[in-house]
DNA sequence: CACCAAATGATAATAATTCTCATTATCACG
DNA sequence: CGTGATAATGAGAATTATTATCATTTGGTG
C-alpha cells in the first residue's frame, strides 16, 4: 500500500476525523521526508497556501504521534521535530553534532540494526511489560567543520 | 578512580573553574542516580541550602553536557532532563511511555549492546566524518497501565 | 595577596508550546 | 441527502522552559 494511504485506515481504526489539516500536514511531512519543527511545517503549509493555525499544526502533531504515523525526534536545541514515520525497511536513525547543532541521517546497518533491536525490544517488553512500538537510536559527536574550527583556535 | 573525582580533572583540562555551584550539581546528579530536569536540579540544591541560581543550574548543566560529565536526554514532555554519565558499563538507555510519559530506565544487554554500537559508530565515524563521544537509545510504547486504562475505557 | 577573566545572581526577555473559548465542520444515522 | 452531536479549529492569551543582560563576586594564577 502507497505509505500516503495508510494513515487514513489509522484514523477511521481509532475514529478520528478526517480533517483538510490533516492531511495537509501528513502531506508536508510526505512530501519533504525529513525532520521539521512545527514551525516549519506551519511555513510550508501557508506556501501552499494551505490555511491552518500554528495550534492545531501542534494538536495534530500530537495526535499523529501517539497514533504512531509520524515520530516526534529531538536534537537538543529547545524543539520538538517530527518526520513521517517509515517502514521499518527505511527506519534511519539520527548523527547530532553537540557543537554545531547539525543533524546527520543515517540509515546504514538497517537489516543488522533490526534484527538487534528487535531481540532487545522482545526481552524488554517481557521484563517491564510494555508493548513497544518504537524506537529512535541518536549518536553525539564532532563533526569534521566544528572539529577543524576547534584546531584553528 | 571514584566517579565522583572524575569530572575535577576534566575542569582542570579544560581549564573550568571549579566553583560551589558546579560542585554541588555534580552533587545532586550523583546522589540522585537518575535523570532530572533542571527545575528538579534547582529546588535539590535548595532542599540542600546551596544557594545556585535556577540561571547558573542551566549554565553548568549546558556545560557539563559539553564536557560529556552528564548526559541530556528527552522523553518528548518539554522539558530537557540531565544525568550523570556512567561509565560505559554502566550505560543505560530509556524506554518511554507515549501516553503517559513514563520512563523506565534499563541497563539490559550491555555487553551486546556495546559491541553492536561500537561497529556501528566505527562505521558511521569513517562514512560520515563525525567524532562520536556517546549514544542514546529510546524505545517508545505503551506501559502496561496505560493498556490496562485504554481496554477499559 | 592582588588582579582579572570567568562565574554568578537576579531578573528581563525570548521562544516553544499549550490553553481557552467561541465558531465551524465532520460524519454517523436516519 | 440533510442534520445534529460532537470533534476540530483559529486566534490570541497564557504558560513554561530556557537564554540573555549586566552589575557584582570569586577562583586561582603569578
Amino acid at each position: 500500500m502507497k505509505i500516503g494511504e495508510r494513515w487514513k485506515r489509522a484514523f477511521e481504526l481509532s475514529r478520528k476525523r478526517i480533517t483538510p489539516s490533516r492531511k495537509a500536514i501528513v502531506e508536508v511531512l510526505e512530501e519533504q521526508r525529513k525532520h521539521l519543527s512545527a514551525e516549519e511545517i506551519y511555513s510550508c503549509l501557508r506556501e501552499k497556501h494551505k490555511k491552518v493555525g500554528i495550534a492545531t499544526v501542534y494538536r495534530n502533531l500530537e495526535l499523529l504521534s501517539q497514533m504512531g504515523i509520524v515520530h516526534r525526534v529531538n536534537f537538543g536545541d529547545g524543539k520538538e521535530h517530527y518526520e513521517i514515520a517509515r517502514i521499518p525497511a527505511l527506519h534511519h536513525h539520527h548523527l547530532v553534532c553537540t557543537v554545531c547543532g547539525r543533524v546527520i541521517d543515517y540509515q546504514d546497518f538497517r537489516k543488522e540494526e533490526h534484527e538487534f533491536m528487535e531481540g532487545l525490544g522482545r526481552v524488554l517488553e517481557t521484563k517491564y511489560d510494555f508493548l513497544i512500538q518504537s524506537h529512535q537510536l541518536y549518536f553525539y559527536g564532532i563533526c569534521k567543520d566544528c572539529r577543524l574550527k576547534e584546531v584553528g583556535e
